[in-house]
DNA sequence: TTGAAAGCGCTACCAC
DNA sequence: GTGGTAGCGCTTTCAA
């Protein structure tokens, strides 16, 4: 014998399949005879029973499946958001489908596509593309979604508090003594990369420092990306800055090898600080004083989101904001010069 | 409208559902009317009909997913597989459902409960348990696998050659006037940090080098471990070694950092080089010589292996073993001293 | 408390 | 060439 199915049980347990179904499915206000149900119970036992979910799913339309699309596996932010949600989505009986969405593409209607072909019963998005193309794409998948690693106006979305982030950096540079913190921004159009500038200048605020648009240069998500931003910022500015505060950690890599290239030491001569901790932060030289981010409770927090919705047949807009972890002091940062 | 079914085609077409599905499933030898044929499917393309792959699935018995398990999704070279098996799977028409399978708890089924759970209809395995209780959890899952990143003997396995990988780095320091590499190798228990020891001892041979024991020491795959090992292995030998050829790229991070602490330069007094290219070869300093190592073509020949097997029906047990990329030469490495 | 029966949407076999 | 129809394995009214 194959696989045993419920009608296997019930025949073995002499009982109609619909009492089987009743009892396995484990419902608590079934009215079922005690020794009925243990004999059905023992016989799903002995044949190893387990529901055929494409079965369950063709009659109930649910797949008690997420879908996640995320546009690279190999960030750390990515990598943790899913081992988050795929911990609270297997608690929950889903399985988590992973789609590595390309954002170079404008897939337009990738996510119904996605939603369509696998039936999935709610989506995860934590792509980077741009509001109002997302939004649409996301509507027509015809599934309830959530928007991870960003707020989507209108959309339930999990995202990371930027602004407290920066402000938890900005604080501890300002501490060593520091005032001209440069800042090595994101993707201008990035929904991250634009709050984090945001942050960096509103954190300055409050400290009392008026925030250098000179001291800003746009150095996007890679290491190349920190290295060059950092040589057009020392070429640039007349007075170097006493730190620099990277929008993510491998940019902060990159400038680490610029500035070392340019004869200056971390942190004699400059601090440098990143958002996100990560095992990169122990790789390089000197080890990076990071704000850590909770990415593995963001992909925990969208799939909980989500779920929700699913089972509550209630679409939310909530937006939640996680604050950060906190600061991971290391090497790279240190009391400002002449202090 | 909520979706188009077949039935709703069938009907705006005038035609039977069996019709309909008959030229819509798009097989070469149906004998259909070219008049029928395209009313039917002007019918389904003006309701936007797209079948329903949990019907079809029920019939069928065929999922058209493919489950993938890896022990970390933050590994450079599981992300790298992820991409290539998801690659292939798309072109050819399936899903490719991620499962972060954690290899420390003995998931003695837990490839069963993941080809249950969701019926995929063929497994990746790409996890790093021994051998015998991973060939028979797989075996309990009842769906064709393919071993990924191992070879799993009487199983069809995708690996690198690990043996070749190392030859071509041996070979790189030896033609540098390197006689005493030392090798900071994997788990000794894994399959990859086993037979990169082999090559080691292979190279070295092939080059008229006796392999020294005394030059190898375990470092397991984190930068801890391989600076741990690092500073074991310098405290107990003699005389140092002029190379050191690490399993990993992040445990010749680990190693950096000690020889940097020993106050060795690299490659003045050491170079340094490891197994698989990757963005952190370049965050170090100084960057790492590496030989690249086809990660993402391992998953895609898994994927497509898997793919044959599902639809030849036909379970191989071919092992594909697949040659190094090639030598990244970057700055770690450099002539031996007093040459 | 249990059973009968009607499908979910699709495919595949067999008539016509 | 095209239509009828019997399920795939399950859930869910509705009766008994």
């Amino acid at each position: 014998m194959a696989v045993a199915t419920l009608s296997d049980v019930a025949a073995r347990a002499a009982v109609d399949v619909s009492t089987a179904s009743r009892v396995l499915r484990g419902e608590e206000g079934q009215r079922v005879r005690e020794e009925t149900r243990a004999r059905i119970l023992a016989a799903a036992d002995a044949l190893g029973y387990r529901a055929n979910p494409v079965a369950r799913a063709l009659r109930t339309a649910r797949t008690h499946t997420l879908g996640m699309a995320v546009p690279q596996l190999d960030n750390p932010v990515f990598a943790a958001a899913i081992a988050g949600a795929e911990r609270v989505a297997a608690a929950r009986g889903y399985a988590l489908l992973i789609s590595h969405l390309e954002d170079a593409l404008p897939a337009k209607d990738a996510y119904a596509r996605l939603a369509q072909l696998n039936r999935v019963d709610g989506l995860l998005a934590a792509t980077l593309e741009e509001d109002a193309p997302l939004a649409e794409a996301l509507a027509r998948a015809g599934v309830p979604f959530v928007a991870l690693n960003r707020v989507l106006p209108g959309a339930c979305s999990v995202a990371l508090d930027n602004i407290a982030a920066m402000r938890v950096a900005v604080d501890h540079l300002v501490s060593l003594g520091h005032r001209r913190i440069a800042h090595l921004a994101g993707r201008a159009s990035g929904w991250n990369g634009r709050l984090r500038l945001a942050g960096w200048r509103a954190a300055l605020r409050a400290q009392g420092i008026r925030p250098d648009p000179e001291l800003v240069e746009h150095a996007g998500y890679t290491a190349s990306g920190g290295a060059a931003a950092m040589a057009a910022l020392l070429a640039r500015v007349r007075t170097p800055p006493t730190a620099v505060l990277a929008a993510t950690l491998v940019s902060a890599a990159g400038a680490l090898r610029t500035l070392r290239q340019a004869g200056l030491a971390v942190p004699g001569d400059v601090s440098v600080a990143a958002l996100h901790d990560g095992p990169v932060a122990e790789l390089v030289e000197p080890q990076l004083t990071t704000v850590a981010l909770p990415a593995e409770a963001m992909g925990a927090a969208g799939a909980e989101a989500l779920i929700a919705m699913i089972e509550g047949g209630q679409v939310s807009d909530a937006t939640t904001l996680l604050p950060p972890g906190g600061l991971v002091r290391r090497a790279s940062t240190g009391a400002a010069r002449g202090r």
